[in-house]
RNA sequence: GCCGGGAUGAUGAAAUUGGCAAACAUAACGGACUUAAAAUCCGUCGGCCGCAAGGCCUUGAGGGUUCAAGUCCCUCUCCCGGCACCA
């Protein structure tokens, strides 16, 4: 007998649509649990990376509700980005139309997986209602100076015809598209995220659930390193800020290189020999790809300017050169060359015939002058050739150096960041428009914010090509200065979609809040998050951005906490031979034809319970029938039972229901750890699947027996947040009225778990020769005489003497001979 | 190059954190039921030797610490991920 699993999946779903069995509303006096996974772009259709997602998700929320949670437990939409304008321009449809259609199909694949949420927080980030906040907190943040307009080299993708910010470009292509990025010369807006950098490092140290790799990337991205910024002398007199990690090797400069864009270039190189060899290189320069300029060791090239600057250390005077290694975002755009210390100006020196001095010693690397070098030497030593400084380790010289400089004034140790600010204006339609307008008289003025929000316009041409859409919208452009009431033009860019879902989780705690972004006190009560649930790929981005708006939230009073998420779970991708799905390989596996095939249930089950949530889960079609064959078990199990009232049920005390008590009890201890110690879903699956194979040695009779029944309805409440349709409909057969998410999740007793003998282990040299029973009473010295008496490992032993005999108590007795 | 994570049966994976390696599942094989198949149930299932009792070996490779190592330490190989001419 097979249990029919579209009808209950069905009739459960709309059990719990009437009964709003997930509605979540504020209750100061219940603990609360804020289980959240990534809100999705909606595509339309959920992949097999969704349902894991999801699924994963489903089950803590489910888990932490019959733990006695006030669980909030919502999902919205990602609304905003380019797919809905592609497909405009492919089918001419409107993307609003097309977002909220693909919306309503995802959502339906949603409720058919059964997924827990409160479906009346639902938000999309693409209506006026939402992105209206959007725009609110960047007009904050202009108000602070954290948002601004600045002309710079910026990331461009040429396919998707818009820019990009530095953490949208994944190994120097887009990260939606892949194709590589170039640089270009725009005048964009910014938020200011470097404000944040030392509290974005530091804060770090607070998230201790979060994965190590996240934690790792971050700080990597944000890239704090401390140095010198050095003073050289240029011949006009003025002064080149030079940035270095490594003052202790200020002796060795012997020239001086500056990004291609720097800004003292065209004076320095103006009316020289060079002039016109230095603004060819340039241009040169300028005509390379990111990828191509940063790309791995190529030829260092370069060229000289003609000029000198002098190391104030020294006061000897080292030609200027530009080079495209050198890159204007980071440091000053300059650097002291030390070719004999540093790989790349080893290169470049080499290249270009510049000379070369060695000022750190090593007894180990054995050289002792340049030309014995075939690398330059990155390692420890002790300084030579460097003045008062010479005999001092270069660790120590570090910091010797550096605060002379200081005294000297002719340097200032400072810190670097590779973080960048983070660029945020787009050329698309699809996206929250910036509320901002240009007034010829004002200037750049915000829009007031009684005007929000500032719509996008309907039936605007969308070509993918020719700058900014809303551009093309006299009507949207044409406006009148808040200030001076005169006509003025509104910014046709829209902001980044990362801004949307970078405060998303403090709209769910109040979607219809109408004054501010969010309710203070619900969010008071729901945040932070409890434990977000999602891909790694967003590790610094959408993780990096949350952490930022929160802190400026905080800031300006909105929230009281620093930090959105408290714990972080990473789940896997799901593979199949081992291979990442995709389309161009052809090696999709549906969730709709799982669901049709086997049910909601039985894909849940065997997602779970393939591999730990944090691993990539490689997809067996084969796997999901061992799934579905276990849930057919259980469900035999109960339905041979008689439509019964618990108490009229033979209460008999048989072996088998002894050893069921025993491990129903053990059961409960295990899957409850599992869940408390990190979700381990398949351990805690396994679990399961133990206890029901236990339950199956019964004999029919005794399966019928009150004992036998206790055990199942464990199972099944155990089973229910992993296979939410069939426990309902189980516990239902059990003869239960209420929902069995209304149920308390179970707890063992001890007294079951109580064994009156143990089992130890005895080994003779390491090696194990025996076991034996042991009353649970037994002391250290009964054990050890018991376990010299046992025949067996008295024969191994052969009348030597044990050197030492180690007991482990409820665990083994190590015997040395 | 730097940083992080890995490597366990035919397969996905377990292993109370130093205490009987391979739980649970999948596949495979054998058996029961069946006219037959499916479903279901029972059994075998890391390798080698042995009729058996049993023994020896085995967690990417090598070494070390320990009564005891998949787990800790050192060296190396390979795989995955992130960053990368970042001064």
């Amino acid at each position: 007998m097979e249990f029919d699993f579209k009808t209950i999946e069905e009739k459960w779903q709309k059990v719990w649509k009437d009964d709003l069995t997930y509605k979540s509303a504020v209750d100061p006096s219940r603990p609360k649990y804020y289980c959240l996974e990534m809100f999705p772009y909606p595509s339309g259709r959920i992949h097999m990376g969704h349902v894991r997602n999801y699924t994963i998700g489903d089950v803590i929320a489910r888990y932490k509700t019959m733990q006695g949670y006030n669980v909030l437990h919502p999902m919205g939409f990602d609304a905003f980005g380019q797919p809905a304008e592609n497909a405009a321009i492919k089918n001419q449809s409107d993307p609003e139309e097309w977002t909220l259609k693909c919306v309503d199909w995802m959502k339906k694949e949603m409720l058919r997986m059964g997924f827990s949420y409160d479906w009346d927080r639902e938000v999309s980030t693409c209506l006026p209602d939402y992105y209206k906040w959007n725009q609110w907190i960047f007009l904050k943040m202009m108000e602070k100076g954290l948002a601004y307009k600045k002309a710079s080299y910026v990331n461009w993708c040429p396919s998707c015809a818009t820019t990009l910010a530095n953490e949208e470009v994944i190994q120097g292509g887009c990260w939606r598209c892949h194709t590589t990025v170039v640089e270009k010369e725009l005048e964009q807006w910014y938020l200011k995220i470097t404000a944040y950098s030392d509290r974005l490092l530091d804060d770090l140290g607070s998230l201790k659930n979060w994965p190590q790799a996240v934690l790792t990337m971050q700080k990597n991205w944000l890239g704090k390193s401390y140095g010198v910024e050095i003073y050289f002398k240029l011949e006009n007199g003025q002064l080149l800020r030079v940035f270095t990690t490594r003052p202790d090797t200020i002796f060795g400069a012997t020239y001086v290189v500056l990004a291609p864009e720097h800004a003292c270039v065209k004076e320095l190189v103006r009316g020289k020999p060079q002039e016109k060899e230095v603004l060819d290189f340039i241009e040169e320069v300028s005509q390379e790809s990111r990828m191509e300029r940063v790309a791995g060791d190529v030829k260092k090239k370069g060229c000289f300017t003609g000029a000198f600057a002098i190391n104030p250390v020294n006061s000897e005077k080292i030609s200027i050169w530009l080079a495209d290694y050198v890159l204007m975002e980071y440091g000053t755009g300059a650097i002291m060359a030390v070719p004999t210390h540093d790989q790349r100006d080893f290169l470049f020196a080499k290249e270009h015939g510049l000379p070369m001095r060695i000022v750190i010693q090593s007894q180990a690397a054995g050289y002792q002058s340049p030309e014995d070098l075939s690398e330059a030497y990155e390692g420890e030593g002790v300084l030579v050739n460097s003045g008062g400084f010479d005999g001092l380790p270069n660790e120590e010289a570090k910091q010797r150096i550096a605060s002379w400089m200081e005294e000297g004034l002719i340097g200032k140790s400072c810190v670097h960041w590779r973080l960048r600010d983070w660029l945020i204006s787009r050329q698309r339609y699809w996206g929250t428009p910036i509320p901002v307008i240009y007034c010829d008289k004002c200037g750049v003025v915000g829009v007031p914010y009684e005007d929000l929000p500032v719509r996008l316009p309907k039936n605007v041409e969308i070509s993918g090509e020719g700058g900014s859409p809303l551009a093309k919208v006299r009507e949207f452009v044409e406006t009148k200065c808040p200030k001076c009431k005169k006509p003025a033009r509104r910014e046709t860019d829209t902001m980044a979609t990362f801004i949307d879902s970078s405060w998303y989780f403090l709209r769910f705690c109040s979607p219809g809040a109408g004054t501010e972004p969010f309710d203070k006190a619900e969010a008071k009560y729901w945040m932070p998050v409890d434990q977000y649930i999602g891909g790694i790929e967003h590790a610094v981005l959408h993780l990096l951005y949350s952490r930022f708006f929160t802190k400026f939230l905080s800031d300006i009073g909105l929230v009281g906490f620093n930090e959105p998420f408290d714990k972080l779970l990473t789940q896997g991708m799901v593979l199949k031979d081992g291979e990442v799905m995709s389309k161009s390989r052809g090696n999709i596996v549906d969730p709709d034809g799982i669901i049709k095939d086997y049910g909601a249930d039985t894909l849940r089950l065997f997602i779970l319970f393939a591999a730990p949530p944090e691993a990539e889960l490689d997809w067996n079609d084969k796997g999901i029938d061992g799934a579905w064959r276990f849930l057919s078990r259980v469900w035999r199990l109960v339905s041979a039972l008689p439509a019964h009232d618990r108490s009229a049920l033979p209460e008999e005390h048989t072996e088998g229901l002894r050893v069921v008590m025993e491990k129903m009890h053990e059961t409960i201890k295990k899957v409850t750890q599992d869940m408390e110690g990190g979700f381990k879903f398949n351990t805690a699956i396994s679990g399961i699947i133990e206890l029901v194979n236990e339950l199956y040695k019964l004999s029919p009779q005794e399966q019928k027996y009150q004992a036998a029944v206790e055990a199942i309805e464990t199972a099944v409440l155990l089973l229910a947040p992993f296979v939410p349709h069939l426990c309902e409909e189980m516990w239902q057969m059990l003869g239960r009225k209420e929902s069995v998410f209304r149920s308390r999740w179970p707890k063992y007793d001890e007294k079951y778990l109580f064994k009156k003998d143990v089992e130890y282990v005895i080994q003779v040299n390491g090696k194990v020769r025996s076991k034996i029973i042991v009353d649970i009473h037994a002391v250290q010295d009964d054990i050890k005489k018991a376990a010299l008496a046992d025949i067996k490992t008295r024969e191994w032993i052969a009348g030597a003497i044990p050197k030492k005999v180690i007991v482990v108590m409820n665990k083994l007795v190590s015997i040395v001979v």
